[in-house]
DNA sequence: CCATTTGTATTATCTCCTTAATACAATTAT
DNA sequence: ATAATTGTATTAAGGAGATAATACAAATGG
């Protein structure tokens, strides 16, 4: 998955975020060395500052640590991660269900819009 | 609902959208009078200024209409507020279905997990 | 030994969001 | 008529986020 940023939060929680992705889906491995800060931006296409200030975010976390000039590691706790990834999912369901609440609909509703809910990518004239 | 914010995203973005889901849940009715700039930003705890915001893009995108000194309306046009319910509601699930995705989990999961949710709120112990 | 790479820190600048304090014209209410 | 309320506009100030340009100490790699 490619880098990208909507417009109206903050990139260095975006990053952050993604980056939480990445260690929890494996495509950052456990006990693995990340790219430096500076390759890191580059990547994403951010000034290295603001890498480095979600860096030291998920480095509060726990999810990884620094060791000075050898780079960055992903912590290698296998159970943070998998609760980490447990945790995400959550949060992210819990806002679906509130936003949809939000909105007038019930639960059950909601289950049901989510199994009808046709899969893939689909046209424009199509969507609506 | 009363008023709340995130920290991490413009008051300007989120009084428009809980502004939005009241016109389309029946909160504000059809054709009616909205409260004035002064007493909804007083209400949300918000200056005027941000609160006058928020209208002129309701404005723009057309549910809402204002009448100089007489307040501002709330559109009359049920299709229009339909439609819009549709959409909102299309793109809480597209951006759902996404999130879940960047973590890992395929549409059949996410059906499942939904449906297996527990509903109502419960204590901080039993959440993990 | 020495150049390179690492994380980290600092300073400056720019933009956007928010609040504040007014102001004004048009209308409504008394 | 007159006061109050409406949406709207303006100016100023501040705070946060992002970028840019450096700088430095501590390794690492040759």
């Amino acid at each position: 998955m490619a880098w990208s940023f909507k417009e109206d939060r903050p990139i260095y929680t975006q990053l952050l975020e993604q980056i939480q992705a990445r260690i929890v889906t494996g495509q950052y491995k456990i006990g693995e060395r990340l790219p430096s800060v500076r390759e890191l931006a580059a990547e994403a296409g951010v000034n290295p500052n603001t890498m480095q200030r979600a860096l030291a975010e998920l480095e509060r976390i726990g999810l990884v640590y620094s060791q000075r000039t050898s780079g960055r590691m992903i912590t290698d706790d296998a159970q943070k991660i998998g609760e980490m990834k447990m945790q995400l999912a959550q949060d992210v369901i819990e806002e679906f269900l509130q936003n949809m609440k939000k909105l007038g609909y019930e639960q059950k509703e909601i289950a049901q819009l989510i199994e009808q809910y046709p899969t893939g990518k689909r046209k424009e004239t199509e969507k609506a």
